[in-house]
DNA sequence: GACTGATTGTTGAGATATCAACTACCTCTA
DNA sequence: TAGAGGTAGTTGATATCTCAACAATCAGTC
């Protein structure tokens, strides 16, 4: 009925790199429709994440640092694993570090055994602002995401993403 | 066994607004890694997508807003409809829309209905973009996403997210 | 050891997003 | 019709992210 995003009506294709040949294969209504519902609900949640900690002066992006850092025993952990693991830029990491840094959330450490590498390290502060954040983040992400879902649902996402993630890790180089 | 993003270990709760008594429900493992695996194939794919687009000379944001328009039968579209469709701020989409007025691909028109209103019109221009655009986009979220998948997992996909943005919804103000 | 190519992390510039005003208009009520 | 409160959209300042370039180091090979 409806066709955003991959628009049903434009017919008309050119410079079509991956079907040389003749008309591509359009998404269906229901394909269509579930990628956008996926992507708006991560918007939304991540948005209202966000907002649920505003009160405690970590933005969701600090929250998600941080916690990666308690996830270690010394509270530390490589810049290029922070990239793989969230999905960020290293720049982006390395500029994020450098903002909480300022603010006295983190710290940088040389690593011994690779000279070029560098540790992001909790600070004591840092650990205070988590811990006072931690329950009301995981009440909110109960209520809007976990607590919403039966455990199949939960699972489901879990192997959907592990395969499209498998997936992209295979085609890291090819277009 | 790990406890990144919800750490488990983190057990002295202060300021917790929503758990006030006793002691928070974190999340179990399988949830906290659902959750983390979710977010970063979105974040991976977007990537993804927005590389593969490159080419064509539009952005992901830039692809997603064009879509968008050409839904339209006369390709056009209220900003306030914008903001809700993709989850955007309203003043993001009104930058992005000078941003793309500036490169010729759409247009501001107003409204005769409600005259604080402006539509967002898509140009010759603009559709030429797109069509040029999308069967490579097509072909890329097939390749990534869509094809990986059964017919069932995109049904859950569209369950779930329903579910989530409904609540979302249903709890707009209160915190 | 010294060369080559890949990896790690930082930096600065530019692009994009957020946030808080602000204007203009709508809608409802009296 | 006037007023009150809400909604639509823009703007500018600020925060954040991306991209390309770079320096330093590593790992493998000769």
């Amino acid at each position: 009925m409806t066709d955003q995003l991959f628009p049903t009506r434009i017919k008309n294709a050119m410079n079509n790199v991956n079907e040389p040949s003749g008309e591509p294969r359009w998404l269906s209504d229901a394909e269509r429709e579930a990628w956008k519902a996926l992507s708006l609900m991560q918007l939304q949640l991540t948005a209202r994440l966000g907002q649920a900690l505003s009160g405690s002066g970590l933005s969701y992006q600090d929250y998600t640092v941080l916690a990666g850092l308690t996830d270690d025993p010394d509270g530390r952990m490589r810049v290029v694993e922070f990239s793989r693991q969230l999905g960020w830029e290293k720049s982006r990491v390395s500029h994020h570090v450098s903002r909480m840094i300022e603010r006295g959330l983190v710290t940088r450490a040389s690593c011994p055994t690779d000279k070029r590498g560098a540790f992001v390290v909790i600070t004591d502060e840092g650990r205070r602002a988590i811990e006072a954040a931690a329950p009301g983040h995981v009440a909110t992400v109960r209520k809007f995401f976990i607590d919403l879902l039966e455990e199949s649902q939960v699972e489901a996402i879990q192997e959907i993403a592990d395969t499209v993630l498998a997936n992209l890790k295979a085609n890291c180089d090819d277009r």
